[in-house]
DNA sequence: TTGTTTTTTTGACAAATGTCAAGCGTAAAA
DNA sequence: TTTTACGCTTGACATTTGTCAAAAAAACAA
């Protein structure tokens, strides 16, 4: 950026300032260790087995993370829309090599931190820590949504849920992903939607 | 306590800190804060419905959270063991009604600290706001392997799955419970365990 | 202890979902 | 355009899991 500031930095801190505004200096930390990447459809963010100390922001764009099961099969375990935030939480958290695989299924934009600049502004800024914090409990409770909808609704259910909550991905990625994401076949994905 | 310290809040401190020692004022603060309570099998400590404003810890005893199914059935969505922090988190986050009720069954020992109290300590004290974020995301990781778990797993090696995990809850508590943690029914988990 | 209630197991059967293979349609590549 | 590859659908059938009812076992209370 040759002067002012890089749109995607500045479309990532809106993002975050929705609930709380950032002091001057907590951006400009920010600023100094956000990088931007542009991504087109195919190319992968992390490979299972690497080490993935990043958080990422999709900017613009669609992503979806999965794991091999047992047999080789593709599992997704998420798929990340536009102005969220995404990583391996448990290759993030525990410093182990990712158990997924971060994979753009729409060119896209992310930014990226790293782990230790990340800590780094939550101890220099506490007021970090509690927007960091306000987001991993956003984050947990749509787990717990997860596991309620896997829990105890029949295929049916699961996929009409999936409409209702992700309204906008729907049209935008292939069927044998969302199967995998609601622990169905493809077969029966298939059959329920008519 | 007529002198010295509550052993249960004791215990809980320890907890704390076997990743990280507190300073003297957060302890401090946070004995003042936190209250105990004993209660016995079948006691309710947060009913589905009411509002849910606590941080829990368990000290000893066994504790269950269900819903309810919109057929009635009760669907356990998780088991607190010894050590254990706990409480409604969409409740807790979003300040809404329950989603679930936590009920104890087996007598148990609980420490409590309001979420006021407890974001008035993370305010002065940054430093519990970390302590804070390792445990959210400590059970964020849970969560995530409870999800691929339901995701990906046939009956039986969800059970098995079970097993590995929970070692010391599967002769604690009654098959019911644990068949719709699963997502299976009573009728096939007991078929599976022969 | 005895009687009562609750939980677990079992059987017969039904329903849902998975598997495999083939065909169709669409989109990308040559 | 033609060809190829991939994703989606469909059918026939297998398997798993669910449902309902009853019996057995275990837990609890009197």
């Amino acid at each position: 950026m040759p002067n002012g500031l890089n749109p995607h930095i500045q479309h990532l801190l809106e993002s975050i300032q929705v609930s709380i505004i950032l002091p001057q200096e907590v951006k400009e930390m920010l600023i100094k260790s956000i990088e931007v990447r542009e991504l087109k459809k195919g190319d992968i963010v992390i490979e299972e087995g690497t080490h993935c100390n990043e958080l990422f922001f999709l900017n613009y764009g669609l992503i979806r993370i999965f794991y091999y099961r047992d047999n080789g099969d593709e599992v997704t375990s998420s798929f990340v829309q536009e102005n969220e935030f995404f990583t391996n939480v448990k290759g993030f958290v525990n410093e182990t090599p990712s158990s997924e695989t971060i994979s753009i299924i729409e060119n896209s934009c992310i930014c990226s931190i790293k782990k230790e600049k990340y800590f780094a502004i939550m101890q220099k800024h506490p007021i970090f820590f509690y927007v960091s914090h306000q987001f991993i409990n956003k984050h947990r409770v749509e787990l717990e949504d997860r596991i309620k909808m896997l829990q105890s609704l029949t295929a049916k259910e699961k996929y009409n849920n999936f409409k209702a909550t992700y309204p906008k991905l729907i049209n935008r990625v292939q069927l044998s992903y969302i199967a995998s994401f609601l622990g169905i076949t493809n077969e029966t994905l298939s059959r329920i939607r008519k």
